[in-house]
DNA sequence: ATTCAAATGTGATACAGGTCACGCAGCCAC
DNA sequence: GTGGCTGCGTGACCTGTATCACATTTGAAT
């Protein structure tokens, strides 16, 4: 499918544009395809854009001082992702962004969605809800995170996101998890 | 300071209403006052409201099946609070939500929020902007969980939050970290 | 002022998960 | 092929936090 039925398809799910209030919103974005492993927005970086994965795989993540990483999100096809702190605030990125797999984004500025936003109420009425089912998301992690022991949280993640089993390194799903690789291999093999 | 002036500075720092606009939008809330340990919302209610404090400080949580609580949130004055999975979705309440002073409230339910949303395109951007900021501190709490020690995040609580060391009893503070109150003691006598 | 309930402090013990260390398997580059 | 890199499994040990138990303080109600 093209990227422009796929962010159509993804749109009318929660806004209903017209043809050509869509044809304007879509022409605002940039496509752009990575290859596996590369950087999309690095820790520092000023970050003008997000992203809408088309295909592939994404992962945003924040490394701490101990250089260890923690994985905010896996960013799959209809998902957007960028470090949103720094996108809306202006200030530099402190969340990196890369690619897991090969992967075919579009491309959206902060600017464009502001202006499109405040020209098209739909478009306003669009990010509102996506912004709310993403706090929802986060509210319910946080929670899983404080009630939830990994085995549990495992499965979990593994039931919601069976895909992630296949393409993502048990490293990075133990960073998402908030564990150490032993713990979870341990997990697996018991 | 009187609830219609609260509310219109609040709105004032991301949207711009005309005063009919704003007259208008104040016209669906409704004032509520409450006494301390007062029930907003329980688990298994239908929710119809998102609340808005003016003064007191609301908390939400969860109770998992060991009866041990989390909180969510504290709500202090201009803060919003609701179960929002449960008002967005339909469904029953998982979150409850209630009184740890006595409290005064502005109270929208669901269905008139979306209507002067759909009525009036700042009041869309005003809750799109809202719970922009409500997606980017959710996401800033969970690294934190993952990231940073009990002690630090306790530390970075009264730090952010100072007014929450009178009003709010340790225990909840614990809840709040994602600690038992035992292990909380313990850090602020040694 | 007295009483009772809620909140807090503190000791002893148990255990989940972190950390360090090592070995092995797969895979790509040359 | 062979060297090197990355990912994965596993053993031994350590540490932070939970849990249970009980003492003490605080605060609200009468």
């Amino acid at each position: 499918m093209d990227p422009r039925e796929i962010l159509k398809e993804h749109i009318a799910k929660s806004a209903s544009l017209t043809n050509d209030q869509f044809d304007y919103f879509f022409s605002r974005f940039k496509y752009q395809s990575f290859k596996k492993g590369q950087i999309i927005i690095a820790e520092g970086d000023k970050v003008e854009c997000e992203y809408f994965v088309l295909d592939g795989c994404l992962k945003s993540f924040y490394i701490n001082d101990d250089i260890k990483m923690f994985i905010l999100q896996f960013a799959m096809p209809t998902w957007w992702a960028s470090d949103y702190n720094a996108l809306y605030s202006g200030a530099k990125a402190t969340i990196n962004l890369d690619c897991i797999t090969d992967a075919e984004v579009l491309c959206l500025s902060n600017t464009d969605r502001e202006n499109i936003c405040s020209e098209i109420h739909q478009v306003e009425h669009f990010f509102r809800w996506r912004t709310n089912k993403g706090y929802v998301a986060s509210q319910k992690r946080l929670l899983s995170m404080m009630n939830n022991d990994v085995k549990h949280r495992y499965e979990e993640l593994m039931t919601q996101y069976p895909a992630l089993y296949n393409i993502v390194p048990k490293q990075l799903i133990a960073a998402y998890l908030g564990v150490s690789r032993e713990t979870l291999s341990r997990l697996s093999h018991s």
